[in-house]
DNA sequence: AGCCTAATTGATCGAACGTCCAGTAGCAAG
DNA sequence: CTTGCTACTGGACGTTCGATCAATTAGGCT
């Protein structure tokens, strides 16, 4: 039922957003969605919270998946995070909705803050990780919302209008910020002390 | 009447997209609207055009403003795209609803592509000129990509919850993306020829 | 079998929507 | 004054919406 609903926000945006048009995806009577979910809000606010952590699994297994070194955990989590199946531009129909609904309803911005927290200490903790590795004392929280930023913000673009560049040249612009972020060209987002001499 | 449109997608989204709610608030007939756009989808589509243009000169122009040298400029372009007027939560219930036409109606999507084309050129002459500055070779196009994203991303993420860092980090994210790229630590995003001696 | 609860249906309601159009008012040109 | 044209009004039409609810079906428990 909850697929059904991200089915048809993907299909028809935010006019997909409908019960009689959910209920005929799904295959049931528009009255039994009004049943289990008490009305239209509360069914938005189920499907964002399933989308947003189905999507983070996928993207911290396939990160996991990358290899040993926490480097390379970063580079599949960014590659992961341009692949095919999430570039769909269908999926930022989805999103879109959600987000202006995350602006008008307090049950939504709960659900946007809990899952963006969440999926920012992932990315925070991947970051440090990797300043271990290579001897700098990454500050998780600024980075990953600087990362996370730029992950979303070259991500939209992608699905406004995917000729404008290649996923590759998103991922290379990751890619070369985590570069500078552990090559310590990004003082601001280390700690102050415990420089590793040169 | 453009103005009216812009004033009721702030006040009430997606749902503000209404011929009739837009007329009540530009004070006219519905059938005016109808009369001078010949439908919704063009009055939404004349609204766009005119936001971008508007805002990408309100930039551009608080970026002139900025000071002489093209650091500062930068600078100026960075901080007034977290100012409190372009901050507004409100602003973005607009470009969400403007975005999610922009997937599905080809004259949304060019006035996309054409205004955010503008966009980043702007901002990668920005760019090259401190690059200049500095005696880096800046490659503008992927530079104003990745910091366009990185703006927008802040940008989103503040609006969305503006519980979760201050405009202040935002800036200093991008000032700090700014300075490793003209430190030369980004060396993806500079031309391989003529880096300057060390 | 009998009963209670939960799941499910489909009709119905008032409200809001976009579009259309007959009609009014203002005004410039002949 | 008349003619033509444009700006503008506001109601009619058909559609779709979310919510509600009486009626029906299904399934476990005694």
């Amino acid at each position: 039922m909850i697929d059904a609903t991200l089915r048809s926000l993907e299909r028809h945006g935010r006019d997909g957003a409908s019960i009689r048009r959910i209920s005929a995806i799904a295959g049931v009577s528009s009255g039994l969605i009004s049943h289990h979910f008490r009305n239209k809000a509360r069914l938005i606010a189920a499907a964002y919270e399933t989308l947003a952590i189905e999507l983070q699994e996928t993207l911290y297994r396939d990160s996991a998946r990358g290899g040993g070194s926490p480097r390379e955990r970063v580079s599949a989590f960014i590659r992961a995070s341009f692949a095919p199946s999430i570039l769909e531009p269908r999926i930022l129909n989805v999103w879109l909705v959600f987000w202006s609904m995350v602006m008008r309803t307090p049950a939504m911005r709960a659900v946007h803050d809990r899952t963006y927290r969440r999926y920012r200490s992932n990315l925070g903790g991947l970051l440090q990780a990797v300043g271990r590795d290579r001897g700098v004392r990454v500050r998780a929280r600024p980075a990953a919302i600087a990362l996370s930023a730029l992950l979303d913000g070259l991500w939209i673009e992608l699905c406004l209008s995917p000729g404008t560049f290649r996923p590759a040249e998103a991922v290379m612009l990751c890619e070369s910020w985590v570069d500078a972020l552990c090559g310590g060209a990004l003082p601001q987002l280390l700690q102050a002390r415990r420089r590793r001499p040169s």
